[in-house]
DNA sequence: TTGAAAGCGTTACCAG
DNA sequence: CTGGTAACGCTTTCAA
């Protein structure tokens, strides 16, 4: 009987049993030699090496993992890959990922929590060891129960996991957004308007806190006419910082609340007359290099993505302690934008060269 | 005779014989129910559904792909994530790869060859159905060879391929580059500095050719003390940058051959005395709020990496055309840093508001 | 030093 | 409608 051809069409690769057979030698002696497991005559291996080479043969490991424990990879959501804080983020975890000869499978959800579900479970599917998730707003995580139950570790990163306890790693949103407005009222500032994203974002709802609590230990009254939350769009953002400038008594310093708001809000104001002071919560390129260089509460995403990452693998060489939570420094740099005086009040002297 | 033990410690995960086992029916049916076939009475379903829940039971797809065809995976290998240039390329192309259904394995090559190839045989060895490949400088790809024969599509971006026919989507870095000189040179320019990346890299050569040609084109003589190439470290950027303006007779404009490098040479000249008409290549977020803003020649990274994937999967598809080699146009936008004129020459007025 | 057989979790084929 | 059986490519176990 002749060899079983191949689906049309589908041009076919050769598998270890070709490669015994036309070696001339038994599957688990290709095995061996594929393997480099002792055992066999360094005139046998040469043999099969130099079928392997001809054939083009590649082990899969699809199989292999089918048979072993499993495929060394693992998952890797998040909600945007080109935000320069999320890309730093993923680059750290998978600079440890591939220290431990790891692979990650990568996607984004795009801020859609029912996607980030479906994302977690065909990762879960592929059996990848572990997950690192940066959670889309509103998105509930008890699905994963199983998961963590069958031995997969799973972290989450920036943002809490909502109905599981899991390792997670977040930065000090609260605090830094506390030092940040605090950094203002030091300089004279008294009324302060804070940009932030949308209230649904975990991250969003610290920083106003903080903002809050640096008012209210500063004495100030709150004033909500002074925030306004949403999607750093050009167009809302335009629209929010207008009216706050409109307001009989305009704010005399910003705080913004990630990277995305403090540049488009940069942009807004370099069109506009007003020049208020301004914080911006992430610290972003090229920040040192605008008129006036622009203050910023600095997060570390390589620290947090390298932390996530070494929280996995612990998990995976077999720690079992309840979940942990950590909470990353923020460090604020002053650079200029944050020192602005309010009007009336004297300013730093300037341009003493 | 009991149930056979896991290996201890690791918790074992249920399988669709459990779940047969448990809901009292065949292997077949729970199969059927997973994938959502017909022929299953509702009855029947629900109770299987039911276990499956209760079970905690997920579908194994390294199982399933072993079967069928093989798992919906693309592999994607790049120098670097963070680069906002890949970063913006990645995101492309995961988009277009979860349009398709498919995730994406990451691999970062750090312009390690070796290391480069290594990711290429895990990926194979994992059994992607595709691959994009950023290639790291000096890297051969006949390795591959097999693998396309064996039907797995692969495609190059930003740099082609060495020792192997393949798909291939580019910058137009030669045309830009000449574009770029010229504009400098139509702006009164005669002496036009080049600072490029490593010789070894694609593109920095290209953009290195296109520069010269400009400068030909315009009868300016070819003059090497002008030309500075390698990577973009502040230090040795620095010292060539403080070579050029040494020279008897400095350039009066600069041409930077990307992103990082035209950042950290706006760094640099921000730090000393001489302000020169500068074009960089790649466009850069913020570059319209610099002092003076940042003329650039964009290239459209999001551009280059769907057409990328677009190639591959019109590859999975069964296109089986001969390799095609795309060279995306780039786009000159004038800022301002790029039109200012040589000291001695009248510069265009400034300020008319 | 070598190889045959069993089995990993799933699906295709075919029989009930 | 339902369920056995074989097979996917590999590794492990055990016997030669």
């Amino acid at each position: 009987m002749e060899t079983k051809r191949p689906r049309l069409g589908a041009a076919q690769r050769p598998t270890m049993k070709d490669v015994a057979h036309e070696a001339g030698v038994g599957l688990k002696t290709v095995s061996r030699v594929v393997n480099g497991e002792s055992g066999v005559s360094e005139a046998t291996v040469d043999r099969v090496r130099e079928v392997i080479a001809r054939l083009g043969y590649r082990r899969d490991d699809a199989a292999r993992g089918l048979r072993n424990g499993h495929v060394a990879s693992i998952g890797l959501i998040l909600e945007d890959t080109t935000d320069p804080f999320y890309a730093q983020l993923v680059g750290a975890v998978q600079t440890v990922a591939q220290e431990h000869g790891m692979l990650a499978l990568t996607g984004a959800s795009d801020e859609d929590p029912d996607y980030e579900r479906d994302l977690g479970l065909a990762l879960c599917a592929r059996r990848v060891q572990g997950l690192v998730i940066v959670p889309a707003p509103g998105s509930r995580h008890d699905y994963l129960e199983p998961e963590l139950a069958a031995g997969m570790a799973v972290v989450f990163v920036d943002r809490p996991p909502i109905g599981l306890a899991a390792d997670t790693v977040l930065a000090d949103s609260r605090g830094g957004a506390r030092g940040a407005v605090g950094h203002l009222v030091e300089r004279g500032h008294r009324r302060i308007g804070f940009l932030g994203d949308s209230p649904g974002i975990y991250t969003a709802g610290e920083r106003l806190l903080g903002y809050r609590e640096a008012l209210a230990a500063a004495g100030l009254p709150r004033d909500d006419a002074l925030v306004a939350m949403g999607p750093p769009s050009p167009d809302a953002l335009g629209a929010a910082l207008a009216a706050l400038m409109a307001l009989p008594d305009p704010p005399t310093a910003l705080f913004t609340g990630n990277n995305r708001t403090t540049v488009e809000t940069l942009r807004i104001l370099a069109r506009r007359e007003e020049r208020p002071a301004l914080v911006g919560f992430d610290d972003f390129e090229l920040a040192d290099l605008m008129t006036p260089p622009v203050t910023v509460v600095a997060q570390d995403p390589v620290g947090m993505g390298r932390a996530a990452a070494r929280l996995l693998f612990q998990r995976l060489a077999g720690d079992r302690s309840p979940a942990r939570r950590l909470e990353l420094a923020t460090r604020l740099i002053a650079r200029g934008s944050g020192e602005r005086r309010p009007a009336g009040l004297p300013g730093e002297p300037r341009d003493r060269a």
